[in-house]
Formats: structure tokens, sequence, C-alpha cells
DNA sequence: ATTTTAATTTGATCAACATCACTTTTTAAA
DNA sequence: TTTAAAAAGTGATGTTGATCAAATTAAAAT
């Protein structure tokens, strides 16, 4: 099998378009790319954080488990990179990650990173731009979680997977309803009671992990309204 | 009044601690400082973005307005940065920022901003590091305030005042109930009936604002419980 | 000093959602 | 195909903390 190096790679980072040959080079010689399969771990929360990953392709969660309890912090949709803060912010890695659907990723050594960063000013600033977003989308998540209903939060998602993750009204949806509680702070129970009301109310048509949007409209004045 | 240079400065951040002469030159001719009072605004949520902030002295609280209701998203201590995600990530600031006590800040010109990142890349690096560090303590409260029970999240904001704020036990709360509860996601009566049952059970000795923790250990319990 | 305004406290009631217990359905494994 | 295991649905009950209402205290303003 060849290869692929990075500098034909056609899915590059923002970041990554910015750096020269020898930078791509360099990268090309410093990352590995490997494919998870659905439900498998990527980074796990406690183990030693060791690499920078970017998603090629494919949807990822991240979580952090507290008092055996644990939460859904982001879902992220390729491409992207993935665990830019757990690596570079601690030594040891605040937050899990595992895939959702099959995944691509590369993971380039963090060494390279950082050297990549040392030397080329616009692609630092790429991350730096990257890592504001992530945070100003992590408060606004953050916010809503905390005063929302549950009804609103639910709405909320399905319009996220619509919108965001697939981009049309009618998907599968890639978690399971105790994923999805833990996504927005509540129970698989109350999930599964919330989906069936909308279900009954003609608000979605959901049979199983399927579902499609029927009142877009009705779906985002509850998502507003929380 | 002689205009303080960033070159004399004793309080630079760790990243400007990576500038050369002329950068701190460049950046002192871009900055201005300013003093706020007592609940002064510093940062007008849906106002557009146009400085990075560097705290001098000084304590502020950020918060996120969203249907009337409004959130605290962090307490930051100077010497410290901020709104750096809500000026590079944005044109429309995201969230707000007030003094919670006198605060002197110095404004800097994104543009200089940008440039220093452009051009030093350990400064670059500092930056990058500081805004990871910051989203996974952002990820921490999050989970925290969503996971853990109000008699659990007064006891943090207790310990997080007096270990990471004031560094001792004994303090004047620098919040009111009502900002408290926007704190942890509760509302003022019911902050101040845990804080006063805290009171009575010995935990803390409180008269008004002014608190002095009398059971650190048993504090430490109830906030690791939730 | 007195009035006004805001902050805090306290009590009573209520609603949202968690929890528990159990059934049903779906998926995976043997 | 059958069995086992996980996921999802549903009802009954309970708890936490919100909301409403009012009193008290503290802080500003005149």
């Amino acid at each position: 099998m060849v290869k692929e190096t990075c500098l034909s790679c056609d899915i590059k980072s923002a970041a990554v378009g910015f750096l020269d040959e020898l930078q791509l080079k360099l990268l090309g010689e410093n990352c590995a790319e490997a494919v998870f399969k659905k439900g498998e771990t990527i980074i796990k929360q406690d183990s030693l954080s060791s690499n920078i990953i970017y998603l090629k392709e494919g949807l990822v969660k991240t979580s952090m488990e507290w008092n055996q309890k644990h939460q859904i912090l982001n879902i992220i949709k390729a491409p992207a990179y993935l665990g830019i803060p757990t690596t570079l912010g601690d030594k040891i890695n605040q937050y899990s990650a595992s895939a959702l659907l099959e995944t691509r990723a590369c993971f380039i050594d963090i060494g390279t990173f950082k050297m990549l960063i040392d030397r080329n000013g616009k692609f630092a600033y790429e991350i730096i731009m990257h890592l504001c977003q992530n945070e100003l989308n992590q408060y606004r998540r953050c916010v809503a979680r905390s005063q929302k209903h549950v009804n609103g939060l639910v709405a909320d998602t399905i319009l996220f997977f619509a919108n965001d993750i697939f981009n049309k009204s009618s998907f599968s949806l890639p978690i399971s309803r105790s994923e999805f509680g833990d996504l927005i702070g509540t129970t698989q129970e109350t999930v599964s009671r919330v989906l069936n009301a909308f279900n009954e109310d003609g608000l979605i048509e959901m049979k199983g992990k399927a579902i499609e949007i029927k009142n877009h409209e009705m779906l985002s004045q509850i998502s507003i309204k929380g």
C-alpha cells in the first residue's frame, strides 16, 4: 500500500493549507492514518495524551466521565481536528473520544505539530481561530443545556443532526437513547418519552433510530422557546 | 502622565515573555490601559468585538445572556487574558464581561495581536496552550454543573473563591446571591438557603458577604459527593 | 437622617424530571 | 433458529429545586 502523503491529501485543514512544501513533507513523515469502527475508542480519558488527531472521514463523540456518570461534550464531524485541547492542555487526557460512525483519522506527532505552530504563523493562527470558535460553541451548548427544558434540548439535537451533521431531514440517529441523554444532560427514559411524544404529535416520524423531520417549523419553535 | 511601556511591565503574560524588544515596542504602541470600577462593563455581548484584553489587576466575570436569563461562564483573576475566544472567534461579542472588583486592563489592537501570532511562534504557542487549558476548565465546569446537586455546587464555589481567587479561607464574596445562582445554574433563593444551611451546620461562618470557611474537610466532601 | 431602592431571607406550593420496576423490542451471539 | 443480551418503551412514585409571595435587612440616594 502506498502511503498517502499530506501533500496530495485533498481534505487538508484550513491550517495545513498554509504550510509550504517542506512543512507538508515534515507533517507527512510524522503522521499516520488509522480507521476506527463504530463504537471504537479513539482517545481514552486518563491515559497519556500523545497525538493531535485530524479526522478525515466519519463522526466522533467526545465525552467526560465523572462519578460513573458521563456526559457527551461534543459531536464532531470530519473533516476536523479532534483533541487539541486535551493533547496540548494537559499531559493526561481529560476526556474520551469514540467513533459514532466508521472514522478515518490521522495521528499527528505532538512535537511536529508544535514545530509547525512555531515555524508557521498562519498555521498557528488558524489553529487559534479553530480553538476560539470551539470555545464559543461550547459556551452556547453549556448555557442551552442548563437553561432549556428537555423538550427544547431534544428538539435542538434533532435539528443539529439534520442541519449540521447529515444535511437532510431524514437520517439515522447515530447514538442510543442513553447517549442522547448524556448529550443533553437527562436520562434515557426521558429522551424516549420526549421522542415518542414528538412522534405522536407528528413533529417527527420515527422508527427505532430512523428519524424524519415532519414539522421543521414547530421543532424550531420548541427549540427556541426551550 | 508617563505611559507605561510594555517593555518595563512587570506582569507580562507568559506569551508576551517570548516577545523580543522590537515586538514589545510594537505591542506597547498598540495598547492602552483602562481602569474599571466594580460593576462596570468591559465587554458587551452583541457589540462588535474590537480588542484583546489583558487584565493586569482585578477580578472579572464573563457571562452569556439568553432569553433574558443569563449565566456566568467564568470568573477570571488578573493577571490573565480576557475575551480571546470572542474577539478572535467572532466579529460580534458572544458574551459580556464586567468587573467584580476594581480592574486594570490593557486593550490590545487585534491587528497587532494577530501580527505577533504570525511573527512569533513561541507567543502563538503560549496563546494556544492558554486556550486549550481554558477549554478543559470549561468542560469540567459544564460537567460539574449538570451532574452535581446544588449543595455540591455551592461548596465548589466557596472553595473556588477561597483556594483559587483569594488564597485564604476568609474572604468577602465578590458576587451577589443572584450572581452566585447564575454561576452554578440555580436561583438566588436556593443559594441563600444552601449558604444559610452551611452556616447553621458550622461549615462556614457567614455574615452578609463575609464568609469564613470553618470546616474545609466537610466542604470538600460535599463538593466531591455532589 | 430619612426615604428609596435593591438584596437577602424565609415559607408554601408546584412542576419537571429522576428513579425504580417491569415489559417489549431489537440486536447480537451461539 | 434459538438463546442471550442489550436497547427502548411505559407506568408509578418521589425528590430536587423552581416559582410565587412576602418580610426583613442592607445599601444608596436625597
